[in-house]
RNA sequence: GGCGCGAUGGCAGAGUGGUUAUGCAGCGGCCUGCAAAGCCGUCUACGUCGGUUCGAUUCCGGCUCGCGCCUCCA
């Protein structure tokens, strides 16, 4: 049985979907105006490992992934760049989907983007004011009055007394506590008309929260099963999801928050602000896709995941150990998973996603491929790893993969078969030095009884 | 200041009240013309001080250090 890290509860809990065979999901997704960074592609890919893993255990899984494309930080930058958000913001969503489809992330069910669900945001601004949670304030933007709220904080573990203490921002006019949020922003004169909706409260645009709020309702019916995304948005934009959501519906939103730690660098968070983030794309000029997505699920998807080439380094060789194990036998068979190491593999992934030990079970296979060149097991080891999105090509096209080869296939295949010859005439020293030539180009051959293979380092 | 998380061997990273994580790297052996790959074996651990216990890396408390959230952020 599925056991789940509720950050509601602060404890792992046992998943029970609230309708049978059924789960419902959400995860925040990307604000478009900028390349995807390795924060991003963690969240792209934890909740990817995620939904097959849901998949694997039998349950049919809807998966939402919202894109937000109206923002303070998209406005500025399409006007900064002379350009119109929707370009902007169009060019960004093909970005991300470049990057996430390089990284073996399965599409969403669902991909809303906010601004085709205004209506459905007014909408629920409006039962918020009927319900008494929203207010026109004194510069005209609707606010959610977070003390009317009851459960507020709940997420997050913060009640409003500890939040007002650690108050460190400007009062905006008009509020009636620091604390609300906005959740209609008025116009403002200078703005283009593309960021102008009509409203009851005058012309204007989304808060930020209340996107996903509506969008997930929408999708998924006001009460469903799990809520996803980056330890930062705990608080406060999931906090403030559910004022919003329960404030509208009056019930439960949802039963299950995921968060999922943070990539560093250097042990700090890798974010914009700081600035010290690389973008997938940068990754993926000098790593291998599939070594990128092995990195992020050897760590579990909680813990903090230490950014550095050296690591990256390391993922690469473990990721070809389990390869090499894999060369020479063909794809395909399904999963046994009666098998022990299947069921090892089952009892870590329905320990809230324990991907590292899965893992540890893959390598466990492959040296029992090894020893015992028993066919079943490639099929358990490729299975299983095509569980969690990994080997699932060629081995020997991964092996050769790689950046910086100056070489090219085939004049290392000549350079072999010049070694070969040399081999047979047995002038062993004109063999290895074309081996060491070789090497130096970072290619390394492999002899076996039948023929000489290469691969990169 | 408030709230929370973490501290494991050279590096990365799981887990457990008493018996091998796993990977990379190192060392020894087998294999090989020599290598590489693989196999076998092997060395480096559980921040610190107390407590509970027959026994704690694992539970509890103090301390130190690191990190995060409290402001846009995945």
């Amino acid at each position: 049985m599925l056991k789940i890290h509720n950050s509601l509860a602060r404890e792992k809990q046992e998943f029970v979907p609230i309708e049978p065979g059924r789960v419902r999901m959400y995860v925040c997704g990307m604000t478009v105006y900028d390349y995807c960074h390795l924060g991003h592609a963690r969240v792209l890919v934890v909740f990817d490992m995620v939904v097959r893993w849901l998949r694997a255990s039998g349950f049919q899984v809807t998966y939402v992934r919202n894109i937000t494309d109206i923002d303070d930080k998209i406005i500025r930058r399409a006007a900064e760049n002379g350009e119109s958000i929707r370009a902007l913001t169009d060019r960004f969503i093909g970005h991300m989907h470049e990057d996430a489809t390089a990284l073996g992330v399965e599409k969403p069910t669902h991909e809303p983007r906010a601004t085709d669900y205004v209506d459905r945001m007014l909408e629920m601004i409006g039962r918020l004011e009927r319900n008494g949670y929203a207010y026109l304030s004194g510069n005209r933007d609707v606010c959610y009055s977070v003390r009317k709220f009851a459960g507020y904080g709940r997420l997050s573990g913060k009640s409003l007394e500890d939040l007002r203490a650690g108050e460190r921002v400007d009062v905006a006019e008009g509020k009636h506590d620091p604390l609300d949020f906005v959740l209609w922003k008025h116009a403002k004169e200078e703005e283009p008309a593309e960021v102008k909706w009509a409203s009851p409260w005058g012309s204007g645009r989304p808060g930020w929260h209340i996107e996903c709020s509506a969008m997930g309702c929408d999708l998924l019916g006001e009460h469903f099963d799990i809520h996803g995304g980056g330890q930062d948005l705990q608080f406060p934009h999931h906090e403030n999801e559910i004022a919003q959501s329960e404030g509208a519906s009056g019930g439960t939103f949802v039963n299950f928050w995921m968060h999922n730690g943070f990539v560093r660098v250097d042990d700090e968070k890798m974010s914009k602000s700081l600035g010290n983030f690389f973008t997938i794309r940068d990754v993926l000029g000098r790593y291998d896709a599939e070594v990128v997505r092995f990195f992020i699920l050897r760590a579990h998807y909680r813990s903090p995941l230490n950014y550095s080439d050296s690591h990256l380094d390391d993922a690469r060789q473990a990721l070809s150990r389990l390869y090499t194990a894999l060369k020479g036998w063909p794809a395909g068979g399904g999963v046994d998973w009666s098998e022990p190491h299947a069921r090892r593999f089952r009892e870590a992934m329905d320990d809230d996603f324990g991907t590292p030990e899965a893992m540890a079970v893959l390598f466990d296979l492959a040296n029992e491929l090894n020893r015992t060149r028993d066919g079943r097991i490639a099929v358990q080891l490729r299975g299983l790893g095509g569980v969690l999105g990994l080997l699932q090509r060629d081995p020997v096209e991964f092996l050769q993969s790689g950046a910086g080869g100056e070489l090219a296939p085939e004049d290392i295949e000549a350079r072999i078969a010049q070694r070969a010859a040399a081999k047979q005439a047995r002038n062993f020293a004109e063999a290895d030095r074309i081996r060491d030539e070789l090497k130096a180009a970072g290619i390394v051959l492999e002899d076996s009884p039948a023929g000489t293979t290469w691969r990169r380092a």
